[in-house]
DNA sequence: TGTACATCAGTGAACGCGCGTTCACTGATGTAC
DNA sequence: TGTACATCAGTGAACGCGCGTTCACTGATGTAC
């Protein structure tokens, strides 16, 4: 009994170090992340944190993996909003690409901690960090194979074409008897992932808002555009 | 007379500072600069380096102009030998944007150090950054606009419309009497850009290798459906 | 319910490391007469 | 051409800083009888 409630402050411990090097992070860039600047914050001495993570990459690792549920989630509920107001599925496409955007520009420190440039002294432990990372992808491949179910969908034949390389990596990730239509999606989400990514990460390092202005109306122009070239009926 | 070899001299070592900085750089991620790292390098003592460079923060601004002014080069010697192969315009396009992408892989370090996190501690000299970066923009706006009055392009109406705000920055830039022509080839310039960057940055931390395999072909046939999409004849 | 013991969060000192920058200096190279 | 002086590239020691991690420890909390 007693017992559960230590194992639950351990918890609750354990979420305010990855808060502290949350706001660390946002306030110094990724490698503001230190071992004796959160034990600073906290109040606390630095080998005190040793009793919660093993090692400061150990830390960087939950920090990735809650950054790329955050950005899965975050795009689940731009989705969903789109759905509750009844819109139509273009506009669940836009509303969830928006969400991908927005948490970039909301949460810089942590978008650059999953896209941006890696950590100098951090080793990745990518057994743990490429799952957490297939979410955000999935979410869209699953709207994607809906909207291509229900007719939403004229896709050029450019686009239709998965080369020999890719079509076996999408295979292998979604197994073999994979839906000719699920596969489509998920080439078309790796495309869209590319054509759009760009406006992101420029817009995040100051880049686009100097010759363009009103980056949210551009950034929803060329999303339109870039959907419509897909095909979709907008 | 020999006041000149001297300052000939100092010249060169300064060349071979930035040399190391970037070697280190490539190594170590940019904020694997450091003064003494460059002056162990280069069998030196670190305060030998103030006699070239003022800071750390000068030097490394000195990085970003040259990185800024070889993707300038990258992407113009791309294009030149395209036309020197006697390509059509729209593989012109191709080549030139193609050797954006290369430059990127090829120099990561120094890709990064004008499109990636900020360093840390930098504190950038914008009036002598931001002009550096503009070159890369006129070379694809000069070409863009050479194909419209070539009659190369059926711009669809979608990528006509300039959004007031932006029309007012690109006037700023360009000059009050700049053609319809020019300003609608910068505004294309910065739709493409959004575009292919992601593909570039995505590749470039490893992100799109595992979803696509050939990154090659993928980033080709993407850039052939964009510039077609934007109304280019291929 | 009370007591002896085990667990475990957190401390304080220390390790060896790396960093940018300042300072007074030496010794070679260049300049002026 | 020779000599006195000025310039300037580079040195060595030191400044104050921050870092991750290890170690032996204390003292509170929880457990078992």
């Amino acid at each position: 009994m007693a017992r559960r409630r230590r194992e639950k402050l351990n918890e609750e411990t354990r979420q305010q170090i990855k808060a502290t090097a949350r706001a660390l992070m946002a306030e110094h860039g990724s490698q503001g992340i230190s071992i004796r600047g959160i034990a600073r914050e906290m109040g606390m001495t630095p080998p005190a944190l040793y009793h919660y993570y093993p090692s400061l990459d150990d830390l960087i690792t939950a920090l990735i993996v809650d950054a790329f549920n955050a950005l899965a989630d975050a795009i689940i509920a731009g989705r969903d909003t789109a759905v509750v107001a009844g819109k139509p599925l273009s506009e669940q496409f836009m509303a969830a690409t928006h969400a991908y955007r927005r948490y970039a520009l909301d949460y810089p420190a942590d978008f650059q901690l999953i896209y941006g440039s890696p950590i100098p002294g951090y080793d990745a432990a990518r057994e743990i960090t490429v799952p957490a990372s297939a979410r955000t992808g999935e979410v869209f491949t699953r709207l994607i194979a809906a909207a291509i179910d229900a007719g939403a969908f004229d896709i050029p034949a450019a686009y239709r074409e998965i080369p020999d390389v890719t079509k076996e990596i999408i295979q292998q990730y979604l197994g073999e008897d994979a839906s000719e239509t699920l596969m489509l999606a998920l080439h078309l989400t790796n495309i869209g992932w590319g054509m759009l990514h760009g406006f992101v990460m420029l817009e995040l390092f100051g880049h686009l808002e100097p010759v363009v202005g009103d980056t949210d109306a551009f950034f929803d122009t060329q999303l339109r555009n870039h959907y419509r070239n897909l095909g979709l009926k907008i």
